[in-house]
DNA sequence: AACCCCATCAACCGCAACTTG
DNA sequence: TCAAGTTGCGGTTGATGGGGT
């Protein structure tokens, strides 16, 4: 189509973005809530295009980002998890709320690519291939796609029946429509997660973000609010996207049924400690579902395999395994 | 000290999917 | 149904900083 992108315009800032231009967008999501990007620019007064702002947003102010060194444990997350589907970072990212896409992508790019070759050279040595390994892997996705598109099935009806009937303001993020829809009224509390930003906001915060969410609409946005990074509307997270797809979806119900604070546990030794407003956040009316459900069962499907580059479809399986069992075995959850 | 090379990551770009009128 | 507008995603680029020579 002929239309020029909205960043070729005249007077359109690029490059990096100043804290000024940061509290602006950040003072103007408070108010409005992500979403109508369109609108951002003109709002706010930013020189910048509407993309770049949804973008800022998405993988740097946003709240509940968690920046720095990946842990180990989210490092096998992401090979184990591109294998099983590829270069598919904002499904990818679905798995990890506190990391961004765009963040996972470049850590790929140029930590984990070159970490898989090396390995792959020393292992080739000892017989194992991982090439063929990931060429099965091809043939194998049909099958577990299939398998895994039944599973959902029936774990999001019995998450729709479980939310109907027990809870009506579930604090879960998993939604029985394929679309969720992001709306932008809803209140929100703002800390980033970025230290500067944090400090750099400080004032701001604790003027404006402490208040108590009262959710206006049921489980999405209550969860949203809560979560702090998975459901805001129109960020990248996959709960979000318009995606018809399989991963996605079991990812909402894998976010909505652990919570993601288990893998905070598993990340103690990061060298990060969340600035207090971001701690604030990400603390507040978090359903602690660590309690209830044991960790040992994902870690079991990230670990029991024997290393990256396993045999995927049975990944794949207990991957959809996992969503059902969890159903199966913590109906209270809900 | 100056230069080069490389790694990192924030930001940009183009495309596709989705939404809306 | 279709075209225009909007949003999301993945690939790529470019600025920056650190280390080596």
């Amino acid at each position: 189509m002929g239309r020029p992108p909205c960043c070729d315009k005249v007077g359109v800032k690029k490059g990096p973005w100043t804290p000024e231009e940061d509290i602006l967008l950040v003072t103007y999501i408070q108010e409005h809530g992500p979403g109508n990007w369109r609108a951002v620019p003109t709002n706010t007064g930013l020189l910048r295009c509407s993309k770049s702002c949804r973008l800022r947003w998405t993988n740097y102010l946003r709240p509940g980002i968690k920046r720095g060194n990946f842990t180990d444990h989210e490092e096998k997350m992401i090979i184990h998890l591109q294998a099983l589907l590829g270069n598919r970072w904002a499904a990818i990212a679905s798995y990890l709320p506190q990391r961004t896409d765009n963040d996972i992508k470049n850590y790929w790019n140029t930590h984990l690519k070159k970490k898989l070759k090396k390995l792959q050279l020393g292992s080739e040595c000892e017989g194992y291939d991982r090439d063929r390994i990931l060429s099965s892997e091809a043939t194998s996705r049909g099958q577990w796609e299939k398998r895994l598109q039944t599973d959902i099935h029936m774990a999001k009806q019995a998450l729709c029946e479980a939310l109907s009937i027990e809870k009506p303001e579930a604090t879960i993020s998993i939604t029985c429509e394929t679309k969720p829809k992001p709306t932008t009224t809803q209140p929100y509390t703002y800390a980033s997660s970025t230290e500067n930003i944090a400090q750099l906001l400080h004032g701001f915060m604790r003027r404006n973000s402490p208040k108590p969410t009262t959710p206006k609409h049921n489980s999405l946005s209550s969860a949203a609010s809560s979560e702090g990074t998975s459901t805001t509307p129109g960020t990248t997270t996959s709960t979000t996207a318009p995606h018809n797809d399989n991963a996605i979806d079991l990812s909402e119900a894998f976010e909505s049924l652990f919570g993601f604070e288990s893998f905070e546990s598993s990340n103690s030794d990061s060298s990060q400690p969340l600035s207090p407003d971001a701690s604030l956040f990400q603390g507040e009316s978090k359903p602690d579902i660590n309690a209830q459900l044991p960790l040992s069962l994902l870690e079991k499907w990230l670990f029991d395999e024997g290393g990256c580059g396993g045999d995927v479809s049975a990944a794949a399986q207990e991957h959809a395994d996992l969503a059902d069992m969890t159903l199966d075995e913590n109906p209270d959850l809900f």
